[in-house]
DNA sequence: TGAAAGTTAACGAAAAGTGTTTAAGTCCCG
DNA sequence: CGGGACTTAAACACTTTTCGTTAACTTTCA
């Protein structure tokens, strides 16, 4: 039974980013160079990113795939796309047209750019009509 | 710019088993033994136990642990729960009782099932009375 | 009880991650 | 411009993880 992602010094770190602190002053603090207090808490953003990526593959798993939006789409067509899929399969999507962008750009800032969609998105759903974004 | 915590490998066996399949048959999808199965699926479940407590990290760093909710509470007592453990140390909850339950539904929507908590939720506080739950 | 499902332990090879240093680089502000 | 804060890349020693094998063990249940 080990302790999450982190490693000890990446926790360190990030408690003294938390508090204000330079990465300059963190490193005479633990006593090493700041371009390594940068690498170190770089890995820890890493580990972050990996740990939240990690749970939405969890919850894709009981997700079913509803549809894909093809590269190119226009932004604002999306809702009306998934809505219409949702409905097909009898589950009602539990957000509403500005929501649902707004979530979509939170998820997959990447793949939107201005107002269209610049990647093929795999769209899941799950029962309770929450969606997921791949 | 990698992906999850999870291997290919593991992501797999995951998959298959979510589709009701049994190590054997895995394995023999995947021509491995079921041995191998086996401890793969254990690692995938070990990460995902890691990815969790990565983001409980993350929570802890600027907020401090008020209470656990012990799963079978029913949703509508959680709010005098926590507004009693948050008078306790002397924090507002910047929430009502309504907005409060929609915040713990959107957040961990798998872990409600109609009116009851199904899994334990940890519940951390700002000194700002913001909520998160683990 | 017997068979199928699942778990565990020990071990090895290959792959991936970590902390470090050094040296060069960008970015922003006064 | 100069300096402070931060980022990046390459290389290194080191540790951990992963996938795999084999063989024995426990659990479940018809």
């Amino acid at each position: 039974m080990k302790d999450g992602l982190l490693t000890e010094r990446q926790m360190e770190v990030l408690r003294y980013r938390k508090q204000g602190l330079t990465q300059q002053q963190i490193a005479d603090i633990i006593s090493t160079s700041k371009a390594n207090v940068c690498t170190i808490e770089k890995s820890a953003m890493e580990n972050i990113r990996r740990a939240k990526e990690t749970l939405e593959f969890l919850y894709t798993l009981d997700a079913t795939h509803l549809c894909t939006i093809p590269s190119g789409t226009d932004l604002f067509n999306v809702p009306a796309i998934i809505f219409g899929e949702a409905e097909k399969i009898n589950i009602k999507v539990k957000y509403d047209t500005i929501s649902l962008i707004n979530r979509l750009r939170e998820s997959r800032s990447e793949a939107c750019k201005a107002r269209v969609v610049c990647e093929d998105i795999i769209v899941y759903i799950t029962d309770q009509g929450e969606l997921y974004f791949g």
